[in-house]
DNA sequence: AGTTTCGCTCGGCCGC
DNA sequence: TGCGGCCGAGCGAAAC
């Protein structure tokens, strides 16, 4: 399940293996993928003779600059990019091939089929969904301590929920959420209005240190075959409760749990995590 | 009218 | 081996 740093990975992989090339077929072979126009013959038609400009990430979507379209994809769970020679055999998990007028092709890959294409003009994809309601880029300077509590300030949700959802800050997923939670020493079902702004100063410093590190070591390879171009993050190594549920808290020997938090699955630890009274 | 929850998309995988 | 249930990001609808 990509989040910011697995997508950020795959944008800078991208941008060295297909930025520059120019699209002679698009070939759409499960058209759920395509949101945008709503005939997927239409996407097609308009991205043929087109050359990829530069490959740029909103929060977990990367956006394909075109010379006359953006393309904003949405990887989901599973979705992967591939960039294969032309005539190499088919996975029949393939769903989008955009042939290249150099005889490779870059391949869209999605096991679940959830990923999402959506294709805007240039300047009309940040006015619409699926990019108009997000929050701000954690790297930014305008995602600040302050910012952070006025907006969890606002809902009655709980903690773990609120950063999950993207209208507040981008590119937490689950397995980040958790370890964000837990390095800043807060329980997943603290209230988001409850939070102090010391605590959210504390939240607010462990997710930009925390997605930073991940984004330095390539993303996290989670039971996920390492594939041969690129995806190979490292993170997983140093991730201290997600998927760790029965082991010791490496910071004080309690029990890593597992429950269910928004009814997603959360690992925290008890005692570094107390809940608040 | 704003906020929160629910239902939907999918198929690999797990447990019975 | 067969089969039902589970998982999950984000949208649109429904509920609050």
């Amino acid at each position: 399940m990509p989040e910011l740093p697995e997508v950020e990975t795959v944008r800078r992989t991208l941008q060295r293996l297909v930025k520059g090339k120019t699209i002679e077929t698009v070939d759409i072979k499960w058209p759920n993928i395509i949101k945008r126009p709503g005939e997927p013959e239409e996407f097609a038609r308009r991205m043929v003779g087109e050359t990829i400009q530069a490959i740029e990430r909103r929060g977990k979507f990367l956006l394909f600059h075109l010379d006359h379209y953006v393309m904003v994809s949405h990887l989901r769970m599973e979705g992967k990019y591939r960039v294969h020679e032309t005539g190499e055999p088919y996975d029949k998990h393939v769903h989008v091939v955009f042939t290249f007028t150099d005889r490779t092709e870059l391949r869209y890959h999605d096991v679940r089929k959830f990923g999402t294409m959506h294709l805007f003009q240039p300047g009309e994809e940040e006015k619409e969904l699926p990019l108009s309601q997000l929050g701000y880029e954690p790297f930014s300077d305008s995602f600040t301590p302050e910012y952070l509590w006025e907006q969890l300030k606002k809902t009655s949700r709980v903690v773990k929920t609120a950063l999950l959802d993207q209208k507040i800050v981008v590119g937490l997923g689950n397995i980040y959420v958790d370890e964000v939670l837990f390095k800043s020493g807060i329980h997943p079902e603290t209230k988001a209005n409850q939070l102090s702004l010391e605590s959210c100063k504390v939240l607010h410093k462990h997710i930009i240190d925390t997605l930073q590190v991940a984004v330095d070591a390539g993303g996290s390879t989670i039971r996920s075959y390492i594939n041969s171009q690129g995806d190979i993050g490292t993170f997983q190594l140093q991730l201290l409760v997600y998927d760790r549920r029965g082991e010791p808290c490496q910071t004080c020997g309690s029990i890593i749990e597992k429950t269910v938090v928004g009814g997603r699955g959360t690992h925290f630890c008890v005692t570094c995590q107390k809940r608040p009274s």
